[in-house]
DNA sequence: TAGGTCACG
DNA sequence: ACGTACGTGACCTAG
């Protein structure tokens, strides 16, 4: 039979002592430091006492217990745990990790279960352990194989069954019916009302249990008065002993003897992190040196290696680090404090509400995996554990964020995107942050009363549809609209669908002249359209005080720019008259106005400028309309001669061109024949020939590399663009084409963005950014700022990137988003 | 849940 | 012979 030891510590309540056992010392940072030390004391004094061959330590979590689920009232008055105690946990948790000794806890278990389930493991592995805590609690789970060394000021304890019938004169277990009696004040267990420890000791010697004084009340010989307390608090002490009972069999959780084997010490990471904390004497004590091969001097940029920081993840609404659970008052701390860290999905634990020291923030887990795959579908930890092959523990997810992230940092180095993390995503993620969290205001009122204009509009063209079509049907189902158009009034169709014959826009305006209902339609979808996304739609999304909040994904596309959603503020109307009116219901809060700021052209001076291309750059610097000029090229005419219709052709091959064109769409879009449409491309590519040979180059590019960058370092990985279908190469073609374009002109709003907010905080302006809308930033500003902010806006808009064309913006002031945009 | 449609840059 | 411009998100219908 083994005789070995198993030394398991309630990793809280030992913090606790050597928190209040202990004088208060704090490192140059601020950071109190002297409870990781008395912890650390104390865990290498049990080590040398005890000889134990494992240790391992367990802590409590915040969730929900089977005790919260029993007695909403359990520990509802304990104390939260001081917040600088909070703040060193996290680091006492990295510390064990790095001596490999086992930390553990687990959502719906508090630490002194953990250690009842480790004490019978180790039992029934025929070892004994020693379980080290400053909650009598644990003497329960005395047998001859479990010791519990309690700790008080001065000497440790070390109880044995012996011990406990010495002092209590019962056995270990009885403790849990004493308990049921007399409550526990510090765990808010009521036990019985009137009972104290003396009486509840005393009729647990007499009569051992519970079950056995309630199956005799009656003839008990004890004071009436007891007799009637007993009788009244029944059900509470039944429950308290059922609150009362350590845990000490869990099969449902993956706890076996191996799970406290002690693993090898991370030496290297532990002397820099004690080093960062300032804690020589524990160094000392651990015989720590800096590791022999370290990296010698650190640069600039790659400064972090990021394996002696604390990592954060923020999950299921509680925040974990590297080290376990962070919780309570000491989150903000650590999140405030100076050290390096690395956070997971920082937007997110902003929007949480956590106050971040953004200086502070070195490293984001969801951040970089976007920059390293924009491909990716979502950037959930077990997600990007199975793509980076590390293996994923639901039970440790910190363990393998710090492999993970480690992965992640040496990737972005070696693909040269960490400047793109630093200094666009990290800060804009703050940002956004406070974009969402400022909203902005609608006049509700004003959206009501146009809803109600639609709802009439839609229920008058209703009616006619019906009678024209002869009955009544479902008008936005593209089924029965196609029955009607196509079966019962035998319109001609047009492109047909997986489904069906297409009732789209395209076919409705062609078969505009052909029935009298077709207006109709395209009245009642445009009004629906209007009506349901955008007047209730919006309505459901404002608060209380009439604020739209919408969240911006920065994770999201694959071009490097940012979406919204819930409710998608960058697809508000704007293209018909009526549609626009939806804008003139955004405004500014009373004393405020809004400046709104747009890129004039922002994609066209990126091509200009990526493609080097003489003609465009000379375009662009001439200052005049781009498209007239395009037009005047495409056309060979001179430019006075050029007319709106050329114009319109030539904006269309522009966007074309951007789009990675194709002549039948391009044919398609503005109503010419395809061949007619090839000619404009041609001649467009004679005239600006290095946009061609940009074109040619990012594909090959994106063939010989598989992805493509942006001006910043941003990349996409095409995948299909070897493809042997046609139609797949193409179109991965286009997105080779397209991405360089519109992802560098994403990257420059985002400089745009960071600076500007930077620029408004340092000066002090009460202005701030309230929506971006790809290419336009709308700035909200006090009326006194009007001037200040704009001028704010339009100076680190143009200035965000250094082109060979100007970067234009135009910006105008408002009172509604309707007036300042045009 | 997928497809169709349509709002935006 | 075939499909046919880049990037999004929301709403509706229908299975």
């Amino acid at each position: 039979m083994s005789t070995s030891t198993l030394l398991v510590i309630d990793g809280n309540s030992i913090a606790n002592r050597a928190f209040f056992g202990i004088r208060p010392l704090s490192n140059k940072a601020g950071i109190y430091t002297h409870s990781i030390t008395g912890f650390m004391n104390i865990l290498l004094k049990l080590r040398r006492v005890h000889a134990p061959e494992n240790i391992a330590v367990a802590f409590d979590m915040r969730a929900p217990t089977f005790r919260t689920a029993l007695y909403d009232g359990y520990k509802a008055n304990r104390k939260g745990m001081p917040e600088e105690l909070a703040i060193q946990m996290p680091y006492i948790k990295d510390i064990l990790r790095m001596m490999g000794v086992a930390f553990l806890e687990y959502p719906g278990y508090d630490a002194e279960d953990l250690i009842g389930i480790l004490s019978r493991l180790a039992a029934k592995a025929g070892g004994s352990s020693v379980l080290a805590t400053g909650d009598r609690d644990a003497f329960q789970l005395v047998t001859d194989s479990t010791f519990v060394s309690y700790a008080r000021t001065g000497e440790d304890i070390l109880y044995d069954p012996e011990k406990i019938r010495e002092q209590y004169g019962l056995l270990p277990e009885q403790l849990i019916e004493v308990k049921a009696l007399m409550g526990d004040a510090s765990d808010n267990i009521p036990g019985v009302a009137g009972i104290g420890e003396k009486t509840a000791l005393a009729l647990i010697q007499q009569y051992n249990n519970l079950d056995y004084i309630y199956d005799n009340l009656s003839s008990l010989p004890i004071k009436e008065n007891v007799r009637a307390k007993l009788t009244a608090g029944k059900d509470s002490a039944f429950l308290s002993r059922n609150l009362g009972r350590i845990i000490t069999d869990a099969p449902e959780l993956p706890l076996t003897p191996e799970t406290c084997k002690q693993r090898p010490a991370d030496e290297a990471g532990l002397y820099n992190l004690l080093s960062e904390l300032e804690m020589s004497a524990l160094i000392k004590k651990l015989d720590l040196t800096p590791a022999a091969d370290a990296p010698a001097a650190k640069t600039a940029d790659a400064s972090a290696s990021l394996s002696h920081i604390s990592h954060a993840v923020f999950s299921e609404k509680t925040l974990f680090t590297s080290g376990g659970e962070l919780r309570g008052d000491g989150i903000n701390a650590y999140l405030q404090n100076g050290f390096e860290k690395s956070l997971f999905d920082t937007k997110t634990l902003l929007e949480a509400g956590f106050e971040i020291n953004m200086n502070s923030v070195i490293f984001d887990t969801v951040l970089s995996a976007y920059l390293l795959n924009v491909n990716a579908n979502g950037y959930t930890l077990d997600r990007l554990c199975s793509e980076y092959g590390v293996s994923f523990d639901a039970n440790d997810a910190a363990s393998s964020l710090r492999q993970l992230n480690a992965l992640l940092y040496d990737k972005l180095v070696s693909e040269d995107m960490l400047k793109v993390l630093r200094d666009i995503e990290l800060p804009l993620a703050k940002v956004l942050a406070d974009m969402e969290r400022a909203g902005i205001a609608v006049n509700l009122a004003g959206i009501v009363s146009f809803g109600e204009e639609l709802a009439r509009g839609i229920e008058s063209a209703a009616r006619e549809i019906y009678a024209l079509a002869g009955q009544e049907f479902n008008i936005l189902s593209p089924k029965q609209l196609g029955n009607i158009l196509f079966n019962v009034l035998c319109l001609p169709t047009g492109k047909k669908s997986k489904t069906g014959f297409s009732t789209n826009s395209d076919v409705l305006e062609s078969l505009y002249e052909k029935h009298e209902i077709i207006p109709l339609i395209i009245e009642y979808r445009a009004a629906s359209k209007l009506k349901s996304t955008y007047v209730d739609g919006l309505l459901a999304a404002a608060d209380g005080s009439g604020v739209i909040h919408t969240t911006y994904k920065q994770t999201e596309t694959r071009t490097g720019r940012i979406s919204s959603a819930e409710p998608n503020l960058q697809n508000i109307p704007v293209r018909t008259e009526r549609g626009r009116r939806m804008r003139g219901f955004f405004t500014a809060r009373e004393g405020f106005t809004l400046i709104d700021a747009d890129y004039s052209q922002i994609e066209l001076r990126v091509l200009a400028h990526i493609s080097g291309d003489k003609n465009m750059i000379d375009a662009f610097l001439s200052g005049k309309d781009i498209h007239t000029i395009t037009a005047s090229q495409v056309f060979n005419q001179p430019e006075e001669w050029v007319t709106p219709e050329m114009r319109r052709r030539a904006k269309a091959v522009n966007f074309g061109i951007v789009y990675g064109i194709g002549a039948f769409s391009l044919g398609k879009d503005i109503g010419v024949s395809t061949a007619e449409a090839a000619r404009y491309i041609d001649n467009y590519l004679a005239h600006y020939s290095e946009v061609g040979a940009f074109m040619k180059r990012v594909v090959a590019d994106a063939k010989r590399d598989g992805y493509v960058t942006t001006m910043f370092g941003r990349r996409r990985y095409i995948k299909d663009i070897s493809s042997p279908n046609k139609n797949i190469a193409a179109g991965a073609e286009r997105m080779a084409m397209n991405t360089p374009i519109q992802g560098t002109a994403a990257d420059i709003i985002k400089i745009a963005m960071v600076r500007a907010e930077s620029r408004l905080r340092k000066e002090n302006l009460a202005s701030r950014l309230v929506l971006q809308i790809h290419d336009e930033l709308i700035v909200e500003a006090p009326l006194s700022e009007s001037e200040q902010a704009s001028a704010i806006l339009r100076e680190e808009m143009e200035n965000a990137a250094q082109l060979s064309v100007p970067l234009v913006v135009d910006l105008n002031v408002g009172k509604d988003w309707l007036e300042a945009h045009g």
